[in-house]
DNA sequence: GCAAATATGATAGTGTTACTATTATATTTG
DNA sequence: CAAATATAATAGTAACACTATCATATTTGC
């Protein structure tokens, strides 16, 4: 796996950095250790002097890498969902039957990042989690719509529609496949969120994974053609 | 329906706020326009500075309601969820049909507010906009276990616990009843998120309602007794 | 109706955050 | 090796998130 991803650039929106972090041994720094402290001490919390003081340089060099710490986060989840559209296409690119794509999708997309699989510097489980406990702050504010039509959550818009077309090549007379597709995204991560946090309010745990209870959903909704 | 919740009084969590705010005509402003204000400029924005500016007052006299605009928020979500739970209890009571029954409960938790049903000094629908808006960021925090224990998200956990067992009572084989009671519930929210700034990741719109499809997806995922 | 208690308002102050600007010092490159 | 570029260090500002204190209303109990 390691050797296959090694040479691969995850392409995020040019107006998400100042400076391009995979451009310098800095950057590098700076996105690593800023998916690390974020799950340290959660985003709120996070600060560029903060993060400064963590890698041992300075607040002032960060920001001519990222204009704030907003740009930052939606930076690193650009790059999660662009990650994980990749193994996506990966994971589905030869599979003929539509159920077995979209189950196959589906799994790529609700599992939670086990191996470590680790692409140059970047920890992805611990993106994984911290995703799962930030991405939502990324949307939910009033600057969305600005925002979205720059183009901040275009890799995200996109893996929602490859979904979505995955669930019509099941069942291209479902009512809802984009309702279906964008259920099934943000819920996964609510899901592994309640595992952690609310284990009264979810199924999901070690044994039983978001993965079976997303398949098992999405499957039942759709009609299954002959 | 304005008269018969007239008198109610939706029980939150004492220790969300220091002194009660429905005690005098002050708590209750700071109530009312923290709604208000959160909605026109977002919970980032909001401060107890221009909340007081906004209502003749002054800062020091909010923070003897509430510790921090964080609390605020736990307790605007909660009243939410309590006045959610109320309209559920209410709708649901004399419903026989366990199908039925499901499908009202469905109905009440994931439709828009749109009457203006006004209890007192809360506007609910603006604060149904508010819940869609900010709710995430109340447990998306590094201290949400600690508040969980203290019972700050008692409501909520209730309300998915009686959503989850009406889905039992429906299919009392089903393996996954209380991922998809929370996967309704945070789903509507984020379903409603999506009508408004992903319009193209959503079929909702105003004529076709979450509701639709989260009865859908509920009834076509369990399996119905004969 | 008045004193005491309580609620609210006004002001000031502290440490932190989220930056911007400037200057100095490394490091890289032509 | 000089020039260009990157990084570090320092200082400064306005806003935020409070805390503390004191003054002034308002309410209440006798």
């Amino acid at each position: 796996m390691k050797s296959l991803f090694a040479s691969l650039k995850i392409e995020v929106n040019r107006n998400l950095y100042v400076k391009d972090p995979e451009s310098s041994a800095l950057g590098k720094k700076i996105v690593e250790h800023s998916i690390l402290l974020t799950h340290d001490i959660g985003f709120e919390h996070f600060t560029f002097k903060k993060l400064g003081a963590k890698i041992g340089s300075n607040e002032s060099s960060i920001y001519r890498y990222f204009e704030n710490k907003h740009k930052l986060l939606l930076y690193l989840t650009s790059w999660y969902w662009g990650w994980k559209e990749y193994q996506l296409v990966f994971a589905t690119a030869n599979i003929e039957d539509p159920k077995k794509k979209l189950e196959t999708g589906i799994q790529v997309l609700t599992r939670s990042v086990e191996r470590d699989s680790f692409i140059s510097h970047i920890d992805e489980v611990i993106l994984h989690k911290v995703v799962i406990n930030e991405y939502s702050k990324s949307f939910l504010s009033k600057e969305v719509d600005r925002e979205n039509k720059e183009g901040f959550f275009a890799v995200y818009n996109r893996l929602a529609v490859r979904l979505k077309e995955m669930v019509l090549a099941v069942d291209s007379n479902y009512p809802f496949p984009s309702s279906l597709a964008s259920t099934v995204l943000e819920g996964a991560l609510h899901q592994h969120f309640l595992k952690e946090h609310f284990s009264s309010l979810t199924e999901c745990n070690d044994k039983i994974l978001p993965s079976q209870f997303f398949i098992h959903l999405v499957s039942s909704t759709l009609n299954l053609p002959k």
